[in-house]
RNA sequence: GGUCUGGUAGUUCAGCUGGUUAGAAUACCUGCCUGUCACGCAGGGGGUCGCGGGUUCGAGUCCCGUCCAGACCGCCA
């Protein structure tokens, strides 16, 4: 061993004893007469010291010469300090370095290794492997490491098995867009890696497996986002011999035992609430319930009493927000002008403001009266003092817009408590979605969602009226887990695919070996795959999943300490049958 | 594919309606300093203002293009 002790143990009890310690150069104060150097590692920062009477000539001058992050070796005794730290943990003592090795020099850094960085996020990616000796970037992979220890310890205990399933699959055309490898033995063929693990967990419980979890990275070529990455892990679970009720028991279960271990939170009981209340109450199928301001439609009450924009819209929706009466033109305007932005779209926005006395204001005075105003205030709940923002127009779109602006203000509030975990269950998804793009249904969650079985006959009839027993799990205004009770009989399956516009021949050759595993005793089950970076994320208090990452990509996917993607050699190509097309 | 914001010292940023030699903080270097711990004090070095073009007597500043980065929309079964 290198060392005796971590830079993060020692304190007025080890007074006396000789140690080595090992670690980075934090920083050095030289005061001439004395030199104090703080020796970091994983575990704290220990203060060493060298001076001119204790310390002999040729190390004193050694050490004047020790820059930031250089790698060193100390010897030393383990003394108390004559003024103490109280803000650090080895505050009360330091080493009196009787020798040190340099193990490695290093370059200044190009930002600061300290809790509020001086850099910024794209040299921070180019040097993670520096960014990762900071404090909070190693907290959180730390943290990372005890939820995903938890969650195994929770899924053990009910007798889930970890079992792995390969990266190296087949493309399917369904949802995201693959990451595709190419085949050299195969010539012109290629694997696609997995969006995730789907069909080999249900051939697991087809399998026998009953119970099963992975927490699995899983690839999608799309566009990133603060919260999304084109790698990502899942953890994964699939089920036999269960229902909807069962699996939402059991990960209910997960999320309470994760909040209760490592937040020390508790939560019981989530609410539930079908897909059809969420959009209608909030516009939005992971609503944050965290705060209200909950949809109220006006429809009714405001058509029809000659205000010529509402009186052709489809849907009247309004919201109450809590003591913005006091806003000045100048906040509205600027409400008004954040949902017009083309990435909101919206027309305009409304507002009524509920004034103390039990009067109302607002910028449609002309065409409702104090009464009609009031008929609003009850129907979105508003109380004195707050500002009713009101939006019209088609429904998914105005439920859409609303939507964001409720979590912009929530936002602007202060209502969105990163300390405070508010889970619910959303369930009763729609089996298919009409896409107007490609005139035909897709899965909403994905094709092996089973119908509701009452709902069996509509399939012939109203595809896309059918609801699935899929469900979402969401906290805190992020979607994060969604599953399903899966298709088990084959000729589901294939009217399922026929749904989907998918041919016969296409389907067997795409999805054939799961129906014919379908025709061998294929047992009812159905599961469930959390996103494991936004959980932490969440759990840590933060909505950007990159620094729960170690090694994250940027904005346009690119990895920037090792620079991929990068082009690959002529040879290589050659190997793989693939033949670039020039670039014009 | 689209919208918006940004790119100036190693780093984070300021630099107004175009006008002397482009600044601050921090980091770095040198010296001083008898208990520092965000040490302090004095001094110093450090810039192709992302790149290309244009307008102008004159461009970090205005215009066009382009590249890069970030947020978002589309997309993400």
């Amino acid at each position: 061993m290198l060392r005796t002790n971590n830079c993060g143990e020692l304190n007025l009890a080890h007074v006396g004893n000789k140690v080595t310690l090992a670690g980075w150069v934090q920083k050095t104060r030289n005061k001439g007469f004395m030199i104090w150097v703080d020796l970091r590692d994983r575990y704290g920062i220990t203060q060493i010291i060298f001076d001119e009477e204790r310390t002999d000539k040729e190390t004193l001058e050694m050490a004047q010469n020790l820059g930031r992050e250089f790698v060193i070796q100390i010897e030393g005794t383990v003394i108390e300090r004559e003024s103490k730290n109280p803000n650090m943990p080895t505050g009360a003592i330091e080493i009196l370095a009787e020798s040190f090795k340099i193990l490695n020099a290093s370059k200044t850094p190009p930002f600061t290794i300290e809790n509020e960085t001086d850099g910024g996020e794209e040299l921070r990616m180019q040097y993670r492997y520096l960014d990762i000796r900071r404090n909070p970037v190693r907290e959180n992979l730390i943290f990372r490491s005890k939820v995903s220890l938890a969650i195994r310890n929770y899924l053990s205990s009910y007798n889930f098995i970890d079992v792995e399933t390969p990266y190296l699959i087949k493309s399917t055309p369904e949802g995201a867009r693959d990451f595709v490898v190419p085949s050299r033995m195969n010539a012109g063929e290629f694997y696609a890696l997995p969006q995730s693990p789907q069909t080999f967990k249900q051939l697991l419980m087809v399998g026998g497996m009953d119970q099963y979890f992975q927490i699995v990275k899983c690839f999608r070529d799309e566009d990133l986002r603060a919260d999304r990455q084109p790698e990502f892990t899942q953890i994964d679970c699939e089920m036999t011999f269960v229902e909807q009720e069962d699996i939402l028991a059991r990960f209910e279960g997960l999320l309470i035992h994760l909040l209760k271990e490592i937040k020390g939170v508790e939560v019981s009981d989530f609410p539930r609430m079908t897909y059809a209340e969420a959009m209608q109450k909030y516009g939005n199928d992971k609503p944050d319930i965290r705060f209200g301001m909950e949809f109220a439609e006006l429809t009714d009450l405001a058509k029809g009493k000659g205000f010529p924009v509402f009186d052709q819209q489809e849907l009247i929706v309004g919201i109450a927000v809590p003591g913005a009466a006091t806003y000045t033109r100048k906040q509205i305007d600027a409400l008004i002008d954040w949902v017009k932005r083309p990435q909101i779209g919206a027309n305009g926005l409304i507002w009524v403001k509920c004034n103390e006395d039990g009067s109302f204001k607002s910028s449609v005075d002309k065409f409702y009266s104090q009464e009609d105003l009031q008929a609003w205030a009850a129907s979105t709940q508003a109380s004195a003092g707050d500002l009713i923002l009101v939006m019209g127009g088609e429904v998914n779109k105005t439920r859409t817009q609303l939507s964001a602006l409720r979590m912009e203000l929530a936002e602007q509030l202060g209502l969105r408590d990163p300390e405070v975990f508010a889970p619910l269950w959303v369930v009763d998804f729609p089996l298919l979605e009409w896409d107007e793009e490609s005139k035909r249904f897709h899965a909403m969650h994905h094709p092996f969602t089973a119908p509701k079985p009452e709902q069996m006959k509509l399939l012939a009839t109203d595809p896309g009226a059918v609801n699935a027993n899929a469900y979402d799990l969401v906290l805190n205004g992020n979607e994060i887990g969604g599953g399903s009770i899966r298709i088990h009989d084959a000729a589901v399956q294939e009217t399922m695919f026929d749904l989907l516009g998918f041919t016969k021949e296409e389907a067997q050759a795409q999805f054939g070996f799961l129906m014919e595993a379908f025709q061998y005793g294929a047992p009812p089950h159905g599961g469930i795959a959390l996103g494991l970076d936004r959980l932490v994320a969440i759990l840590g208090g933060q909505e950007t999943i990159r620094d729960f990452i170690a090694f994250p990509k940027n904005n346009s996917g690119r990895d920037l300490m090792i620079n991929a993607p990068a082009s690959i050699a002529a040879t290589q190509l050659d190997e793989l049958n693939l033949v670039l097309k020039p670039t014009s």
